[in-house]
DNA sequence: TTTTTATATTTGTATATACAAATGTTGATG
DNA sequence: CATCAACATTTGTATATACAAATATAAAAA
């Protein structure tokens, strides 16, 4: 389906806006999938993210702003997340002791269980959308992303 | 910046994972980017589209529900989204005569001249990104995003 | 004509987001 | 050591979003 379908729209859209629009809809398509993959598990997304980033730690602790600055959306209220996932016992929260300003955050048995549960959900719905193409066109895709947004 | 640097990954990520992730992150990049363009003027990303989509009625009015299949992001409430626009006299809303269950939006000289005003920044902006690829990776792009997203 | 079903929109509510201001801590400078 | 600037995180608040339920109208069926 073509962007023109998706926005019903009859006049011509030339590329530099078609691309927007399909980079902003693509985007839609996904999150609002992945949403429903999560919900049974009553996770959003950014605290998807957050676990992810915390078991990519590999046992050692991340403070707030390294979980900032890993994230997608760089605007998202990291305190809050992990309010969220602490109320859920997925991660654990304690003051650094070297450095008093610091919070280090970890991810529980628990938490790492439910991401091992999520695991093959969320590979299938990686794949689901990347078989559509080739392992060349899926690089060729990456490619033109990081080209056009990159400064 | 591959979207590895973007996160902040040591390790590698396969190309349908990094996909999704370079898809998520220049969704961001360009919203960011949009509001701050949107903001001295006091609309929302999804409250322009909803006047680019009145405007695109030339004159017939639109219904709640005609607004709501042309966005791009379905679950919007379009109800308080027009709330928003009516406050600041930028559309019309009124029953529709013949079906009263329907609602005709219309978008006033006010708003007309408000997006008129815009029409050269959201151009600039959408030619800031596009400007770092050639015409023909544009197409490719667009190409390979409804390839990748259609079921 | 009453009842049912479908359609269009609005409202309620809980949660999420954006962003500025406040808090607490550390390190640097005089 | 007192003061100031920088840093890390939290909190306040207004707005936005998601999604279910409610309302109102129209069309179809009994």
């Amino acid at each position: 389906m073509t962007i023109e379908d998706v926005i019903k729209s009859t006049v011509k859209i030339d590329n530099p806006k078609k691309v927007i629009l399909n980079i902003m809809y693509t985007q839609n398509v996904l999150q609002d999938r992945f949403n429903e993959i999560l919900k049974p598990y009553d996770l959003s997304g950014e605290q998807y993210n957050v676990l992810r980033i915390l078991r990519g730690q590999r046992g050692n602790p991340a403070n707030m702003c390294v979980i900032q600055e890993r994230m997608l959306a760089k605007t998202s209220n990291t305190t809050r997340l992990v309010d969220k996932l602490l109320l859920k016992e997925l991660v654990t929260r304690n003051v650094c002791p070297d450095n008093r300003r610091k919070i280090e955050v970890l991810i529980t048995a628990k938490g790492l269980a439910l991401l091992n549960e999520l695991d093959p959900k969320v590979d299938q719905h990686e794949n689901e959308f990347a078989q559509h193409l080739q392992e060349d066109e899926l690089e060729q895709l990456n490619f033109l992303l990081e080209k056009y947004r990159t400064l």
